[in-house]
DNA sequence: CTTTAACCGAGACGGTACGTCGAGTCTTTCT
DNA sequence: AGAAAGACTCGACGTACCGTCTCGGTTAAAG
């Protein structure tokens, strides 16, 4: 087995604290304000106050960096402690937890840096991979989760695959979102679940 | 009213067929070979034979280089009637166009430029517009109609909005391609328009 | 034959003779103020207001950058008719040369790029006998023919070898120059000329 | 009085004599074999595994180590007695102590860091006058010794300059090796002593 | 049937960013 | 406190492409 002909992984137990929090900060404003293609390695390290070599020697890629960023930013401010409601009414939760996902996809704090991840992972599969992974996975677990407890309690049919299922409440507005291919509002999400819900409950 | 500032429309009674094929071969080529990112103008102009010029004189960007041969690419053959057929059974119509759809998206000659575009039209809105317009937007319109004649059939709910309806057969695929989330096939293109069409059809 | 594996050379006709000046006043002007070690190309560059790559496309190095701004400098203002005089005073006509060397020598604008030069040709063997074939040769060969002359006339004993009998007037003033043995001055290479002629005239 | 407003010197009695020679052979090494200007401090301190700190510490540059180790060097074995005999005949003490600079200049492990230090001497006017006076002068000042006793012995002119006469040895074949202006060789110094002689000695 | 203006291939140009190397400083841990 | 180790900021390296700009040489429409 082979362990990687590689630099010799540098010394984590070293790193400067003061450093990654400032590049996170950097980059994230930089993705915010010029846009992902017009951030650069260097434009970080500049804001940042800090040496290129610093960011080259804890990541691989621009995309690298954004993604723990992103990622750090989301786990920070006890951001969500997310779990989808159980209120007994299906539709309500549903429609709550979509309204926050609108909420956060007009925030443009998360907006621009999280397009800018989806758009890596479009065109670099691997990369695809663990952004979804990582951000996409959690939440995707609550939904199947809540899906199958409403399937326990009869408001959806036992033949049904959650996995598939929630796609139809996810998908649709995250491909508005992503391609642009439609407005994004509480009304249009609220429409996506009754429709949804209407083809998912027993008769 | 002006219609650009620009360098005056270049005369298009005199452009060179021959270099504009070359330059439409040479981009699908190098996208598919070496990726949409390591495509660059310089690497088109040089497959292709051409001087940089005759492309910065055409088009704006690698983008719109690549988005009209990939347009060529898609009406040159007389590539797809398309239409989505109206046999009365609605299920099965969209069943044979989600299936043809999936053959697409396995297909790398498809594959690697959509995903470039795609991607481009992620992060800069304009361009995302632009390529569903000119990519998405017909075939849209297909479902629309196909889904309005099936709502007069009466196989369909009539309070149904088939703009939104048809986002329940084409976004969890589109999301699964585009995202990587999950495996693509005629299994899962049919079970979607199975889940989704039960909650259309009315009670 | 194998013409080199090199990166086919550029168009010599399409050059910049604009850029090539600038690029040769910078270089000369940044070696006098910061000294050859502190010149950077970067530098040149941007003092010359032309892009990195148009002098890497153009010379090796840096040191070949000045090695032609400092043949162009003394190429340029008809700088040196440059004979040695035969006014059949031997010792007269080289200690005036020498004085015109050592007045050369005082020049900080010949001094720093000059010493430069010669930094590099005592490190790099290459470059050294390149720098000595451009810069010293052409001069070496007057006093060969001056001491020839001075062979003929009598005043040199026929035995010597005038490409070594040159070197008791050159090497020490180049000595004390490039390594600061000691002072440089008209009486010091008056002195000179009168020593090795004693050693070189016939009894 | 302050010697210096620098970083409070530090405690030469703790130094690690190890730490020392092994840097002295890591700098000797690296410069023979890949040239002075490719030979780093960084190099240098992994070569001898030493840290970096340990060479800022106690020198102030890589000359200067080059220098310490290139004086240790020739301090070490015992390495000459080096006085000029004087058997009375002053041609053939000279020429025999020429001929041993011959060969030291052809001898690798001698040339490569000598260039290198007389390269930075040369462009470096401090370093020049420091290099000069703890290589070259106490080597000169046995010239003059020599001379003198020649001068006294009647064997040289009582008006001659010995500072001045010796240069006359030294200077061109230093040139030669400096500036790769021409071979060396025992043939050539023997013939640069009898020129020299010839005009050195009383009539 | 010639002019002549535009397109064309080619590629040099001023730039920006890349990813790497080394300098010299600083900090941690061991001896 | 010196030393090994190595992360840090900084500046330059040499390269790759960007988009603009000539330079001849075709080539198709206007004279």
């Amino acid at each position: 087995m082979v362990t990687k002909p590689a630099k010799a992984a540098p010394d984590t137990a070293r790193r400067s604290e003061r450093s990654r929090r400032a590049i996170y900060d950097a980059a994230l404003a930089l993705v915010g304000e010029v846009g992902y293609p017009r951030t650069t390695i260097e434009g970080i390290a500049a804001r940042a106050g800090v040496g290129k070599q610093t960011i080259y020697r804890w990541w691989g890629s621009k995309a690298d960096v954004l993604l723990e960023a992103f990622l750090d930013l989301a786990a920070a401010p006890a951001a969500e402690p997310y779990a989808i409601p159980d209120t007994g009414d299906l539709a309500a939760d549903i429609k709550g937890v979509l309204r926050a996902t609108v909420d956060q996809m007009t925030d443009p704090r998360f907006d621009a840096p999280a397009r800018a991840l989806a758009a890596e992972g479009v065109v670099d599969a691997e990369a695809g991979r663990r952004f979804t992974a990582a951000l996409m996975e959690p939440n995707i677990q609550l939904y199947v989760d809540r899906l199958r407890a409403a399937q326990e309690a009869g408001q959806v049919r036992a033949g049904i695959d959650p996995r598939i299922a929630l796609e139809f409440f996810i998908s649709p507005l995250a491909q508005r979102w992503l391609q642009h291919t439609g407005p994004i509002s509480y009304e249009y999400t609220d429409t996506l679940v009754d429709y949804a819900l209407y083809g998912l409950a027993p008769r």
